[in-house]
RNA sequence: GGUCCGGUAGUUCAGUUUGGUUAGAACGCUAGCCUGUCACGCUAGAGGUCGAGGGUUCGAGUCCCUUCCGGAUCGCCA
């Protein structure tokens, strides 16, 4: 028996009562939070995405809203009229911001009832992901997560205010497109008017800004979904969204970064109430893996990489000598103060680099009562003090030591600074650490496919001075390409891209694209910049993990209304799903029941 | 594709090491009492395919095999 409004007016939110509202008359509306009934007397706080309020009903004062009230369970839907009275000094609740106030209901009407919610909807909720994700709408009450859908649009409407005051022009580009090998693997989508073949949804808007570039769109900036049908993590969902940015006239990196710091430093004014600094501090590439092992450093804490390749090259430890003398590197983390550590821990640490291809973790613990290593019995008393003077070790420290290949090295003991920082709370959580990283390399080796790949993308500039090297030394290029790192994670990323017609030809066929594949894949790219490019560049930050940035959430579906789970699947529509016959036949598809 | 962890009441978990009477707790739910609660309180009660299938056994939540589902993570993510 739902009840209609009837002509009824919300005269306030919830959450925004408070003491100078008190003797007024108010209409409000929401969900029921909590009751609780004394007998004579029922509470009641009723929860908009606002807040709370807490309604008294009280069967001496209105007989009728109060026996209407006893039928009130968890989540009823009601709109109540009342007066807003004072609470009195000792039923004051500090912890609720409208606390200081309550509405004395004078007639209550019940909207909804609701079944019992399958968990219980408050902030600490105990309940599974899965459970939640299948009652998505329920899960969206708790105000934590209103708070965050409220963040998320705060963030969405100061980008677009900041942006269109600097001139650039909102456009938006399709999402059926046309698939893109290269890269992330593509959500493909079958054409009914072309059987056999597929739309692809974008993984980025990338040839389409830069086609409106060519177009003279100037400036151009977009909130987009991306979409790449790749493996899910936790700060990683399929679809998700970009805030995307282009410019044309200009050629140097420092342009697009100027822009970009402006916008960065809106948001987190606007959304965080946070002063970042107005130029952000840069990092390069080569420095950030040499000191880090990472090219999204967390710069939060210490523990850099130290090399003593050169120390240990003649240790007579064979795992050093056979590793520095095939061309791979030792590298050493000084671990101050944590000689401590048990056995137990370094072995989960241990762990920790073999997930990242180290076949092992040397260590050597300064304890007061003595040297505490296994590897120590395999050097002599000298190589061992060198050792350790060369890494600035001293009693109280463990100095933990990785021998690979660089990459491997660089990736183990990236991962092991953070899962020490972690694990030690060496992380100021209070701080924001802000830094660009630039002068990325042009090309990377994909060992599996034995070729060049674009680090970043093949539409990405070289260093003016280093387009020479595209056909010689590819791996010494460095490209005009800068990433935005926050607390160590990749926030956004962009380049000044080529804007010439001869340079992007050769870029193609640098990563092993033959001429037949760049007609089939890029033609029309490569024939629009035979009329004319303006030089261009920008840049897109996720804006699902700026989100979580500046929410201070650590999982990317806490940012999303309607996020999938880690299989790509959405849990409350039970989507993807079979589909009938007759529109597979539409679409000339079948379906091949083998596994 | 690989590795690790998990699945027991509506929910979160204990119980599995060492098989043995009627599978427990908390929260939630239902009913009664209660006029100042806000984690309201008190009393009583309902609620279980121990993920599914098969096997071993006199006997399986517990042991074995198969399988499904979920999470973390490596690869992957220009």
């Amino acid at each position: 028996m739902a009840e209609f409004l009837n002509g009824l007016n919300r005269t306030k939110m919830c959450g925004e009562f408070s003491a100078k509202d008190i003797g007024k008359k108010a209409v409000v509306m929401g969900f029921v939070a909590k009751y609780r009934n004394l007998g004579m007397i029922q509470f009641v706080d009723l929860r908009d995405r606002t807040g709370i309020v807490q309604l008294c009903f009280s069967s001496e004062e209105f007989p009728g809203a109060f026996s209407k009230s006893t039928q009130i369970r968890n989540e009823f839907v009601l709109a109540a009229k009342g007066r807003v009275r004072p609470r009195g000094e000792k039923n004051i609740n500090p912890a609720l911001a409208t606390g200081e106030v309550e509405i004395l209901i004078e007639e209550l009407k019940i909207l909804s009832e609701a079944e019992t919610p399958p968990f219980n909807i408050v902030d600490d909720v105990k309940a599974s992901e899965q459970l939640r994700l299948k009652y998505r709408y329920l899960d969206l009450r708790r105000p934590s997560l209103q708070r965050i859908l409220a963040a998320r649009a705060q963030v969405v409407s100061a980008t677009i205010n900041y942006m269109t005051k600097k001139g650039y022009l909102y456009v938006e580009t399709p999402f059926l497109g046309k698939s893109t090998p290269e890269g992330a693997r593509d959500y493909l989508v079958p054409s009914r008017t072309f059987p056999s073949k597929f739309y692809a949804l974008p993984q980025s808007p990338q040839l389409y800004k830069q086609l409106l570039m060519i177009s003279g769109c100037d400036k151009y900036f977009q909130i987009s979904k991306c979409f790449r049908d790749e493996d899910l993590r936790a700060n990683r969902q399929p679809e998700f969204t970009q805030i995307d940015i282009e410019k044309s006239y200009v050629d140097s990196i420092d342009d697009v970064m100027k822009d970009a710091e402006g916008l960065i430093r809106e948001l987190f004014k606007k959304v965080a109430g946070v002063t970042i600094p107005r130029k952000i501090r840069r990092l390069k590439y080569a420095e950030a893996i040499e000191r880090f092992g990472s090219d999204k450093p967390d710069t939060r804490f210490g523990l850099e990489l130290i090399d003593v390749t050169n120390v240990v090259k003649d240790s007579g430890f064979a795992v050093f000598d056979n590793s520095t003398k095939r061309g791979m590197s030792v590298r050493a983390i000084n671990a101050k103060g944590l000689s401590c550590l048990t056995r137990k821990e370094i072995d989960a640490y241990q762990e920790v680099v073999r997930e990242y291809g180290a076949k092992g973790l040397a260590y050597i613990s300064i304890k007061p009562e003595g040297i505490s290593s296994p590897i120590a019995k395999f050097l002599n008393e000298a190589m061992l003090k060198e050792i350790i003077a060369a890494v600035g070790g001293e009693t109280g420290d463990i100095i933990f030591f990785v021998a690979d290949k660089n990459s491997v090295v660089f990736d183990a003991l990236g991962a092991l600074r953070l899962a020490i920082a972690k694990k030690e709370n060496l992380i100021d959580e209070s701080v924001y650490d802000i830094l660009w990283v630039t002068h990325f390399p042009l090309f990377e080796f994909d060992e599996e496919e034995k070729r060049l790949t674009a680090k970043h993308h093949p539409f990405t500039s070289p260093l003016n001075e280093h387009i020479k090297y595209i056909e010689k030394r590819p791996l010494k290029a460095r490209a005009k390409a800068y990433d935005l790192v926050i607390n160590g994670q990749e926030a956004g990323g962009g380049s000044i891209r080529i804007h010439s017609r001869d340079v992007q030809e050769r870029m193609f066929r640098a990563i092993g694209l033959s001429e037949k594949d760049i007609n089939e894949r890029f033609g029309f790219f490569v024939e629009a910049f035979r009329y004319g490019v303006p030089p261009h560049g920008g840049i897109a930050f996720g804006l699902d993990r700026l989100v979580m940035i500046l929410t201070g959430t650590d999982n990317i579906k806490d940012v999303i209304a309607f996020p999938k789970n880690q299989n790509a699947a959405c849990v409350m529509t039970e989507a993807p799903s079979e589909v009938e016959d007759n529109q597979l036949a539409e679409l000339k598809i079948k379906i091949d029941d083998q596994k």
